[in-house]
DNA sequence: ACTCCGATTACGGAAATCTGTAAGGACATC
DNA sequence: GATGTCCTTACAGATTTCCGTAATCGGAGT
């Protein structure tokens, strides 16, 4: 099993919760624990310079900010900066996301082991995580492996680009007016409005409103 | 200090957590642990009817739904049926909950002894909590004592409730009829439109959509 | 009793949204 | 070349949003 493991959680409690988890369920005891990506960040970078490496990291994805400024803002920055020291560690994310699209962008763009949902029932998922990881496996969440993928809706460029505007608070008619100044096609109201009401249809959305807090729940935006 | 508690709180993990603080930094080991209201009831009715009360319960206030149906929903509620059996007992709230007016409710209403927020330095605050409910005192959390309230913003149920029937893309004349069928007051389109639009100001946003947005990139929704 | 203040309510109007129909252009297929 | 489809654009009307003004009500206060 893994001997010496970095776990970087911003809550205080919430860390010795794992803590404890590691220590009475997995048998690990040499812990180390960080409250600020940057800090997890030189604990990681001194533990490889001294020849004494972790072996595995578990790590929140949000950060909340505090008068501590901090270079990095979130766990996916500690990741990338951490991967790039150390390219074969074992990242474990432990984190309250549960929007498919945003934990397979995890395994995909950064390559992470395994991914555990902040929850009820996380102890016997994190063991179970962890095992799997150490045994070399990658290891989803039961949250995302039952997900049916039938029903993805595939969105272009310009279909983000409004939503984004919209989200914004931008009238259709600021977002023609911008569409024209760059000189981007289609830039009629007309268009921007049937665009807008697939992207109603796709979504089954009522209104504008309930579109973009869709799209914003998905993690699309 | 406290021999005998009992900690209700739906994560496991974060359950864990409060057992290890507990047990490292308070120095109590009689601790019995239950993830759902009705359990934490039940335990805490069986310690009292068997003449080996609680003398402390740490509660937080919302409990996830899953596939157990609970009769109880909220810390607020168990609050309520355990002060009923046992008026005496010591309660501490440890919740993500930050808003002051609620806050402030559950020590006039429900006679809670502490309350602590979910955060980064929370052992600190929870075990001054515990020892200051342990000397009798009435420990407020320094999140509302301190009433740097300058940069927050106050959002009550009805805010809440608005938002997210807009995020849900009701229409306003749609809420009015909801609010007027479940005799809830305000319900006037005048006031919704009043309230919403000091939401727009509150935060800064340009129209219902952009506000919706926001409110949900800041997590409140 | 009095005023002051905030919350609620009513109403109106300009702007924006949402939903139709319809016409024109690009492009592929037969 | 004829046909059909998809995307773009124009326009029009009903609804909704947004933002004023103004009247009303209830509580809190010197």
């Amino acid at each position: 099993m893994f001997t010496k493991v970095l776990v970087a959680e911003d809550y205080e409690i919430a860390n010795q919760g794992i803590v404890k988890v590691l220590n009475d369920e997995v048998g690990i005891y040499n812990i180390h624990e960080a409250q600020y990506c940057d800090d997890a960040y030189l604990k990681f970078r001194k533990a490889h310079q001294d020849k004494e490496p972790f072996e595995l990291l578990i790590t929140d994805l949000s950060f909340k900010e505090d008068h501590k400024v901090q270079t990095r803002t979130s766990g996916i920055e500690l990741i990338q900066d951490i991967r790039n020291i150390q390219p074969d560690i074992n990242i474990i994310v432990y984190s309250q996301e549960s929007r498919p699209d945003k934990i397979n962008m995890l395994f995909q763009k950064l390559n992470i082991n395994g991914f555990v949902c902040k929850g009820q029932h996380a102890i016997k998922d994190l063991v179970n995580c962890i095992q799997g990881v150490y045994k070399g496996d990658t290891v989803l969440p039961t949250e995302v492996t039952n997900e049916n993928t039938d029903n993805i809706i595939n969105l272009d460029d310009f279909d983000i680009m409004l939503l984004e505007e919209l989200a914004d608070g931008f009238t259709k008619k600021e977002i023609v007016q911008k569409l024209k100044k760059q000189k981007i096609s289609p830039n009629s109201e007309s268009t921007i409005d049937k665009r807008v009401s697939k992207l109603f249809d796709d979504f089954k959305a009522k209104n504008t409103t309930h579109l973009v807090a869709i799209v914003k729940d998905l993690g699309l935006l």
